[in-house]
DNA sequence: CCTAGAACCTGCGAGC
DNA sequence: TGCTCGCAGGTTCTAG
C-alpha cells in the first residue's frame, strides 16, 4: 500500500501483533523479494534468526523493524503492490507468497510479505546514528514528521526547475507523497499539476504543504485509500478514503466545487487527474 | 550537475 | 472465447 497513510496503517499493524516477538525462522520464497539485500537471500535468513523485534518505524513510504540487541534494522518497501500480513500458520498461502517469517512463541500467527509485481521488498541493513536505515538516509522527512522542515521545503522548490507534482513526488526532497495524494493536495490547493515551483511564493507553499497533511491524516483516520483488495492492512482489511477522493480517479464526474467535468491526463507513465477550470494550466506549459 | 523518460514486474478489464 | 492493449498506488537507472 503505497502511500504514506497506507504504509503507517501497515506501521501501526506490525506495532501491535508483530513487536515484540523473536523470530524464530524467516523462509525466502522469491529471490527479488530480497534483492536490496545484497548479501543474499541464506544471509538474510541467516541473520534474522533468533533476533527480536523491536518497534517498527517509518519515515514517507518506507517502513522498518529494529533488531533489538544489534544496530540493524529489517528495511520494508511495499512497492506498488506490497503486502506484509499477520497470519494464522494454518491460512493458505498467498499466490504471491514471496517471505514467510515464522515467531519463536505460541501466538500461532506468522508475518507474511505478499507481493505480485515484485516491485517491494524486504533488506536489512545497519542503523545511522539517529537509528535509520543507511540506504534510506537520502529519503527526506514526511510532512507528517515533527522535524520536517518547512522553510527548507520551499527553499528547495524556490531552487527547482521543474514543476510542481514532480517536486511532491520527489522523495529527496519530500517523502509519503505519491500519485494520489498528490492528485488531492493539488486540487485542495487549486494548483495545476505542471506550475512551476521556482515562482512559489512562501504563503503558497505554506498552503500546499497544509492540504498534504490535511488530506494524509483524513486519508489516515480512515484507515487509508483501497480501491481493491491488494492495499489492506496487516489483517488484510481495506481503508475508506477512496470514498472520500475529490481528484484521484474522477476523469468525467463533475468537480466536487465548480462542477466541471474532470480531466485526465497521460503523466510520467501514469496519470493526473485535475479539474480545468480551478485548477488552470500555467501560461507557459513545457 | 540537473531533469525527463524508460525500465522493472504481474494481472485485470476493455475492446476487438 | 481469446487475443492485444492500456493501465495500476513506486523507485531507479539512463540519456540528454
Amino acid at each position: 500500500m503505497p502511500e504514506l497513510p497506507e504504509v503507517e496503517v501497515v506501521r501501526r499493524g506490525l506495532e501491535r501483533w508483530v513487536a515484540h516477538r523473536v523470530v524464530a525462522e524467516a523462509e525466502v520464497l522469491h529471490p527479488r523479494a530480497v534483492r536490496r539485500h545484497l548479501a543474499g537471500a541464506d544471509d538474510f535468513t541467516h541473520r534474522l534468526k533468533g533476533h527480536r523485534i523491536g518497534t517498527p518505524s517509518r519515515r514517507g513510504k518506507y517502513l522498518w523493524l529494529p533488531l533489538e540487541d544489534t544496530n540493524q534494522s529489517v528495511l520494508a518497501h511495499l512497492g506498488m503492490s506490497g503486502q506484509l500480513l499477520v497470519q494464522p500458520h494454518e491460512a493458505p498461502e498467498e499466490k504471491h507468497l514471496r517471505i514467510r517469517v515464522r515467531f519463536a512463541d505460541g501466538l500461532g500467527t506468522e508475518l507474511r510479505f505478499v507481493d505480485q509485481r515484485t516491485f517491494g521488498g524486504l533488506s536489512l541493513h545497519d542503523n545511522t546514528l539517529d537509528g535509520l536505515p543507511d540506504v534510506i538516509a537520502h529519503i527526506a522527512r514526511d510532512p507528517l514528521d515533527p522535524l520536517f522542515d518547512d522553510e527548507a521545503f520551499h527553499q528547495a522548490l524556490r531552487r527547482k526547475r521543474s514543476t510542481i507534482k514532480r517536486a511532491l513526488l520527489d522523495q529527496s526532497l519530500i517523502s509519503g507523497v505519491g500519485n494520489i495524494y498528490a492528485d488531492e493536495a493539488l486540487w485542495r490547493a487549486r494548483l495545476h499539476y505542471e506550475r512551476p515551483t521556482a515562482g512559489f511564493t512562501r504563503p503558497r507553499t505554506a498552503e500546499l504543504l497544509g492540504h498534504v497533511r490535511d488530506v494524509m491524516n483524513a486519508a489516515l483516520a480512515v484507515g487509508g485509500t483501497s480501491f481493491d483488495s491488494l492495499y489492506v492492512n496487516v489483517n488484510g482489511e481495506s481503508g475508506y478514503f477512496d470514498r472520500s477522493l475529490d481528484a484521484y480517479g474522477r476523469e468525467g464526474l463533475p468537480c466536487r466545487r465548480c462542477g466541471t467535468p474532470m480531466r485526465r491526463r497521460p503523466w510520467m507513465n501514469r496519470s493526473s487527474y485535475f479539474c480545468p477550470q480551478c485548477q488552470r494550466a500555467p501560461r507557459v506549459s513545457s
